[in-house]
DNA sequence: CGTGTGCCCTGACAGC
DNA sequence: TGCTGTCAGGGCACAC
């Protein structure tokens, strides 16, 4: 589920719970994840003070007293679910304070769990990496120009690659393209100056109105075993295909695979 | 360096 | 009621 719309809006969620909680208990119900659990997570963890939760990129962020930070992406499948009636065979890992549970259930497992000196974050290699945030203010035109000149990959794939922006997954650049107008498998150093310009609110737009939309569903999230889910029927194209074009230009959502990812476009409005 | 290809893993769904 | 094949919000290792 969770591109940065998601991981924002579970971000928020668990900080009405989580911010200013001390954690009584820290259970690793198995080794790891994509990648082992950090041998001091539970170390650091237990006893420790929440005080505050933020987002980069994709990951969602818990800090903690003592100068640590606990770093969470949900991959393809995880979520957090909220004071669970019943365990689920796929929660891997359970917080718990004196008034509630969280267990990190991502039944694919491509999800990850790090800890980091909170001091140390901007130089975790990770993020070190990565591009700007797209609702930030380092996302311009001139500067997805600059990024973007002389790569003859698609605009697809560029906009994928979180080196370039940050955040962003197959939903949300099938979103942005359509609104943008921009063909999919334009070649990233050939959009023009004016499809980027419309490019960057497109991105920053489908985001915000996604936070949004999502905002509105914290009460869904925070029920015993709430989970979150895309807005389906607000997609314009992702999801769509053989359904007509949302811009009434008469044009057909079409479905390709670029990369190996399904890509969802209107032939017409897009160029 | 930039670019393209598989793979990690489970579950949901369609078709037989 | 099985099976089997396909596909799914991501990221990374690897080959060229």
């Amino acid at each position: 589920m969770p591109e940065l719309p998601e991981v924002e809006t579970t971000v928020r969620g668990l900080a009405r719970f989580l911010d200013g909680a001390r954690i009584e208990r820290v259970v690793l119900n198995r080794p790891d994840l994509r990648r082992p659990f950090p041998p001091a997570l539970v170390q650091r963890m237990t006893g420790a003070v929440v005080t505050g939760l933020s987002r980069r990129a994709k990951y969602g962020l818990i800090h903690v007293d003592r100068g640590a930070t606990m770093i969470f992406h949900l991959g393809m499948s995880g979520r957090w679910r909220i004071d669970p009636e019943r365990p689920d065979a796929h929660d891997h890992l359970l917080i718990e304070t004196a008034h509630n549970r969280f267990a990190l259930c991502d039944p694919r497992r491509f999800g990850s769990v790090d800890l980091e000196e909170t001091e140390l974050l901007d130089a975790w290699p990770r993020f070190a990496a990565l591009g700007p945030e797209p609702l930030g203010p380092d996302l311009t035109p001139a500067y997805l120009k600059a990024a973007l000149s002389g790569r003859v990959q698609s605009i697809k794939a560029c906009l994928l690659d979180q080196r370039i922006v940050a955040g962003l997954g197959n939903i949300y650049v099938c979103e942005a393209l359509w609104r943008a107008r921009i063909h999919p498998k334009k070649k990233s150093g050939k959009v023009t100056k004016p499809q980027l310009a419309r490019l960057v609110p497109a991105i920053r737009d489908v985001l915000s109105e996604s936070i949004r939309d999502g905002g509105s569903t914290l009460r869904d999230y925070a029920a015993p075993d709430g989970a979150l889910g895309y807005f389906a029927s607000s997609f314009d194209v992702y999801g769509r295909e053989g359904e007509t074009c949302r811009r009434e230009d008469g044009g057909t959502v079409r479905r390709i695979v670029q990369g190996g990812r399904s890509t969802w476009y209107c032939a017409r409005c897009q160029r």
